[in-house]
DNA sequence: GACATATTCATACATACGTATGAATGATTC
DNA sequence: GAATCATTCATACGTATGTATGAATATGTC
């Protein structure tokens, strides 16, 4: 009678998205409970809290997001390329709602949610791995790692949102495929001149 | 037998500092007034509703945030110096809660505050007046102004945030004025290899 | 089919929220 | 100093929140 999967995969589904979009705050558990098509004690009897329920959302998302980031890191190809890949994917990818909750928790005073800093302690690392790659085949230039990490990660973070600002200013619009093309081409052409050693700028 | 300034600043002043901390959902009005010692009463008295004095203090944050942005933009030097002065500014200055708030809006579904995206145009297009500049006397690469403004916006909006993460990957910690130098100089050397026609890589 | 366990369900509880209200006090004007 | 206005104050209202409770039902086991 209810939607197929069981209940604590529809929850953590329904949760991922609204989570994702609105924010721990902004959404409550009735909220989450009547889109799941499940009985109001439901989160307190699977997860234990409406914050459980939190980091286990965070918890998916963020394995989600980790694999889809390791498994083209481990792809065949120079380290940049690898990282122009990882960064159009995180610039691209629809449904990924990772980065915006990275951004949202980062943007608060308060404590961040153990789960999301492994998250993003896992994601600099292998981003600051390839790097180190690059700089030993001397294809990348020099510079700490986790600096660099961090500065070429801010790019697609940053942009991905940024879209949502009505800009003549960059004439940004993400529905258009034209302007998500040069979107990923503008970034990664920053990415370049930012890490190579060969910056094939044509200016 | 308050202190010194009138309610309305009080209450702007602690709204202020409340939001840019909590964000808004977590800040209630009772936060508020107790802090700014005034009655339960005095933001509907004042501001009419709890949003309005939000949106006046992004009117206000923003506007003291837009005016250290527009004097650095105008300061004698070329294109790309005052560019690293504003991005330097935008990563060490103490208390300066626009950018996280800018962030935290950022990173959510709902409907940017108009004031907000106000703020958020007058800089990208301040800062991509400057990129413009550069392209014209040459110092500055071609490539879209809009879009390597944000490019350079995001660099100290996510690393002024990214600090919170305990790194060993980057080894931040902002408290640490060694560290701060050390950030600028990364930072700033980013922005260099991304903008300048004659970067000075050193390696 | 009886029992035990797991899950669902409706409802209750205590608390917190934003805002409204109306009386009390303060300041200003003539 | 009476009258008008602006502000402060305590309190109330309605609603929403996260969680707890205990009965009802489903599921599994022997």
């Amino acid at each position: 009678m209810n939607d197929s999967p069981d209940v604590t995969e529809r929850l953590l589904a329904v949760a991922a998205d609204l989570f994702a979009r609105e924010g721990f705050d902004a959404v409550s558990v009735r909220d989450i409970t009547s889109r799941a098509k499940a009985n109001l004690g439901a989160v307190t009897y699977h997860f234990g809290s409406k914050e459980a329920l939190f980091h286990a959302v965070i918890e998916r998302v963020g394995a989600g997001f980790a694999d889809r980031f390791a498994s083209l890191a481990a792809q065949p190809g120079t380290p940049l390329e690898r990282i122009a890949a990882i960064v159009t994917m995180v610039l691209t990818e629809r449904d990924l709602p990772a980065p915006t909750m990275i951004l949202r928790e980062l943007a608060t005073d308060r404590p961040l949610p153990a789960p999301l800093v492994r998250l993003m302690r896992r994601n600099l690392e292998t981003m600051a791995g390839l790097i180190r790659e690059g700089q030993h085949d001397g294809s990348i230039s020099k510079g700490e790692p986790g600096l660099l990490a961090m500065s070429v990660m801010a790019q697609p973070f940053l942009l991905r949102v940024g879209s949502r600002i009505p800009l003549d200013v960059a004439g940004v619009d993400r529905a258009d495929p034209k302007t998500q093309q040069r979107l990923v081409k503008h970034v990664v052409g920053i990415i370049h001149r930012s890490l190579s050693t060969h910056p094939q700028g044509r200016s």
